[in-house]
DNA sequence: TTTTTACTTATTGTCGACAATCTGATGCTC
DNA sequence: GAGCATCAGATTGTCGACAATAAGTAAAAA
């Protein structure tokens, strides 16, 4: 099921997954937590059937980790898993900027210049607003993936690492100068896609990945410091 | 679950997996078959609840398609496909290269030159024996790839994109002098990482891996213009 | 003849119960 | 007292049956 596909038909299955998923997240189902299968169906009211099925594509993009015979579990945030995720994201969101680069019309950047604007806006209204920032840049890199019109790095990058990425970045944040920075770096990655220099592209995404990665890995390496 | 695990506990969903799977790859099951539960679960002699846990992982490396209270179909090869799929190939597993000449230990090294030396030999014997140049191939690669010590790029590799890859080989074969040039390929790359030089072992797997695509795609043009 | 509609049929999605396996605690042996 | 075996409890894996949805067919209306 890739990104792309339109939703013909919501299962409960699919309900429950995206329940968890965000609940997962968002930080409500701590990381490392054992996941118990019959609490959850109660909690969700629903069987344990549709449930195993969502169990199964959270395992797919790494927000749990299921050991036969043994249960789930969330997911632990670590340095190593930062840096391993974002060696990761770097390489293949670079190659979709260069595949951008060739594949996006022009209506496509249009688009995404549009939501640049709005989002600019939206952010000196709400200034500080880390939620907005995190929505916005979603959507930015989720529009230049699209863009690389390739189906399996769409599906790899928006269905699987992503929301192991939105979970580092919501539950270790954003903080400081990069909420600002981020937007000018967007503006240079959609020009230079605009003017069709996938090259330079490229290398602005893998930079602007990076210093995101820098930003989290600090509040990891202060989270651990200090309490533990 | 990364191919790293040990096996710990093999469950009836595991076993099913693999048989379909290797029906699928080697094309028993054809391409773009409507696949019927009802009959899968009678062929191999289980419910269906272990069959959909088998259904889920086949959908997550692309074996086959699901689309909701519709059902599932075998994936239909392309050259479309073809080209997006060795597309992210060449650039993950370039990155793998990078990586394994970083991580990898001398040992590790040396085992991986063991197993060309074993390989060569047995192609010497079994000449133009295509599957055990497959079997060399895989084998060679999941080294590599393993050697780069990122989990997410394994489990992307070697348990999502491979079987898929696969596929494409075993059905549409390698042919003629690929074969043979394949190992010098191989030595060479190996060669690369033992010097620590990341960038020309990225370089050579990349060429390795085009021209791997470039064989398959000229039997894939060749079978679609003589058969319709 | 073509289109629409209702119906039949088969398939997928979901449920509750049973079997196999793991976890943790209790008691026994050394 | 430490270590190991055994057992109780809970959890996961699997099963067969029911409900909901989609595909195909035949009949009726335009």
């Amino acid at each position: 099921m890739l990104a792309t596909d339109f939703k013909e038909a919501i299962t409960a299955a699919d309900r429950v997954l995206v329940q968890i998923r965000t609940a997962i997240v968002e930080g409500e189902i701590p990381a490392g937590t054992k996941i118990s299968e019959p609490e959850l169906a109660r909690r969700y009211d629903l069987s344990r059937a549709p449930l195993r099925e969502a169990l199964a594509r959270l395992e797919r993009c790494h927000l749990i980790e299921r050991t036969p015979n043994a249960g789930a579990r969330v997911v632990k945030l670590s340095i190593e898993g930062l840096r391993s995720l974002y060696q990761l994201r770097e390489e293949l969101e670079g190659l979709a900027c260069r595949l951008a680069a060739e594949h996006m019309t022009e209506q496509e950047i249009a688009e995404v210049r549009a939501l640049l604007d709005q989002h600019l806006s939206t952010q000196r209204v709400r200034e500080g607003e880390s939620y907005y920032q995190e929505a916005g840049d979603v959507d930015f890199h989720y529009r230049v993936i699209l863009g690389s019109k390739n189906p399996y790095l769409i599906n790899i990058l928006s269905d699987e690492l992503y929301f192991l990425v939105r979970m580092y970045r919501v539950q270790l944040g954003m903080n400081g100068p990069r909420v600002s920075r981020a937007f000018d770096e967007h503006k240079a990655i959609i020009n230079a896609i605009a003017n069709r220099d996938g090259e330079l592209a490229d290398l602005l995404m893998r930079r602007h990945i990076a210093a995101s990665k820098r930003n989290i890995e600090q509040q990891l390496l202060q989270q651990g410091t200090s309490h533990g």
